[in-house]
DNA sequence: TTTGGCACTCTTCATGATAGAGTGCTAGCC
DNA sequence: GGCTAGCACTCTATCATGAAGAGTGCCAAA
């Protein structure tokens, strides 16, 4: 039962495959016989069908309907029987379109995630990382009514948080461009953390020795920077074109379909299920239905890849559907889009 | 056939359409006739039912199948026969907990869509006005690579925008801060489209008087107040908690939820539907069925109230859901939310 | 004006028959 | 040993049928 697969066998695994990616039904010995360029009678193909089904690829929904691909069988497909199509050069130029430079990480997330799903009709996603190194390149403040200050970072060059804090006094504006001006000058380039873990040593150091204007700084910058307020908020996952999910026949049950869109919209089990995708290496790599180890998406596959700046993985691009998807185009697709995420992020390639 | 309608079939149309709500199925006369509190036959009730249906406030599915409210029969109820129930202090105290001070008005929108949705079980929405006038707070240049300048825009103290313009030149750093200051300076608290006419009017009248620092803060904000690029973007729509439409029957339907949801996601007609229950006056709103001149929304109810700030309306919160909806309750909820948010987002009651 | 009665209609559900698809197995062929 | 043909078997999908139940409309009587 174990043991090598024979290529006729392989061969008629990939016709099945592809049948049913193509027509959504289960495909008979008979179907198969005739088309799959082999010349055999549907006796033997059934004699075969047999061997796959022991071996795990293929199951039969019921007594007289066929054999369908299991997640094994689709897994030996992508892994070993795929030929990928070209990607259309309209496809790229559709992707390449939408990446304006100097766009911020969020932007680009959102328009790829929403090209991704427009190419493929199925949903697109793309994650932008919690690892990379947040650098200060400016803080600003500004007084709003009551005790409270309206802050605002730009972080890594492009991304721009602003938060409300309250203080314990108020502040007023000469004090808090002063406060600005000190930390611009004292942190600008540093990593979020880093600041962070300065500001405390300051603080501890000697609280007394400082001037007023060194001690709002500081004062205000301690709540700036407390780990949860800006530091966690930037790992997020955007998704785009949930709904093209509803045009598939395996998904089209509601109860199903609620089940994944509240997890698009919670994103915890998704963003666990992209952090296992990211864990190694470069290229594309596949989740194929039980796989993921999450119930909800036992019916889906997810394709994805990372984009790189510098050499270092920063996130993830990729699209999620069901199970039954057409690999060959998709595989092309995620992987090209994530060359051109890279492309455009990286520095090297942008007008200095 | 027309003229007034008795007081007694009033009172059945107002225990059928609970009853309807309640459950969901189509209400028959003997039914009726031994919930309704009146000492009737089922024969007479019949003989009322007819008449209603005469009228279109109810109609039959099928020939045995009870009646259900048409949209004009709920319209009715709405209008003069419902009791609302009082809302009660815990959900007072849901809306009011997350409405902290202090927070931008797209956090209040976020927050406040959210809380209907999770009160009601619907989707929640808060649209957030286009019209409101948006002063400029202050505005800040920051160099990017390239001829790259992100824009930072606070505005009505509490909204921070950020957009990257592209400029003909590359700028220094100190260039950018001398402009800022300018702008600041000279049109800091004036009305952007106030901003933009002016900035036209300081061009057309000598564009070779100005000293090379007012030049470049002019062409510069040139770019910035475009008037699609900052000043639409505010007027917009937050819906939360969609995904609890797919919860109720007569919206289960996979098409037609998908038509719901890429109306949500696109907010065109979500939009153009909020403008005209934002167009007269306060209170609450209500939109019944085909009522709304959406297709879309056939089957859906919207209930709508106004928000203000100053006496002056603002935008709009409110709950869309199927047509078949406890009304009694979600009137009293909408109601106390918009009061809520008038009352987070006036200064006067905010600490000064 | 209300009520009781009755015939009628329509849906829903279970039942059973039928056709079609596909399999597994066995016997025969190269 | 591998391939093929044939056949019995199983399972599904579909359709028609019939019975039960719910509700109406209408008529005649109180």
């Amino acid at each position: 039962m174990d043991g090598q697969i024979s290529p006729r066998s392989q061969h008629i695994l990939k016709v099945l495959i592809e049948s049913y990616i193509r027509d959504g039904q289960p495909v008979g010995s008979k179907q198969l016989a005739g088309g799959s360029g082999l010349d055999l009678s549907s006796s033997t193909v059934r004699n075969v069908l047999a061997d796959l089904e022991a071996r795990g690829l293929v199951r039969a929904p019921h007594t007289s309907a066929g054999r369908v691909p299991t997640s094994r069988g689709y897994r030996v497909f992508v892994d070993s029987l795929l030929t990928v199509q070209p990607v259309t050069s309209d496809n790229v130029r559709q992707i390449a379109q939408r990446l304006a430079p100097g766009a911020s990480l969020k932007q680009i997330a959102a328009t790829v995630s929403s090209a991704l799903s427009g190419l493929t009709s199925m949903a697109g996603l793309v994650m932008v990382p919690g690892g990379m190194p947040q650098r200060l390149r400016h803080i600003e403040f500004l007084s709003l009514s009551g005790n409270q200050v309206l802050v605002i970072l730009v972080i890594n060059d492009r991304e721009v948080q602003n938060l409300i804090i309250e203080t314990p006094r108020r502040y007023s504006e000469a004090e808090l461009t002063q406060a600005a001006n000190y930390l611009n000058q004292q942190f600008a380039g540093q990593t979020l953390s880093g600041v962070r873990s300065r500001l405390l040593h300051e603080l501890r150091q000697a609280r007394e020795q400082m001037d007023s204007l060194m001690q709002s700084a500081i004062t205000m910058a301690e709540r700036v920077f407390e780990p949860d307020e800006v530091i966690d908020k930037a790992r997020d996952c955007v998704i785009a074109g949930q709904t093209n999910l509803m045009g598939f026949d395996e998904l089209s049950d509601v109860a199903r379909l609620r089940g994944l869109f509240e997890a698009f919209h919670q994103k915890r089990e998704v963003l666990s299920l992209l952090d296992r995708a990211a864990y190694d290496g470069q290229g594309v790599r596949i989740f194929i239905g039980e796989e993921s180890g999450h119930d909800l998406f036992s019916d889906c596959s997810l394709v994805t890849s990372t984009y790189q700046v510098d050499g270092e993985v920063l996130g993830l691009v990729g699209i999620i559907g069901p199970t039954r998807m057409a690999y060959d185009q998709v595989i092309p697709i995620v992987d090209v889009t994530a060359r051109l995420v890279s492309a455009a992020l990286n520095p090297a390639d942008q007008p200095l």
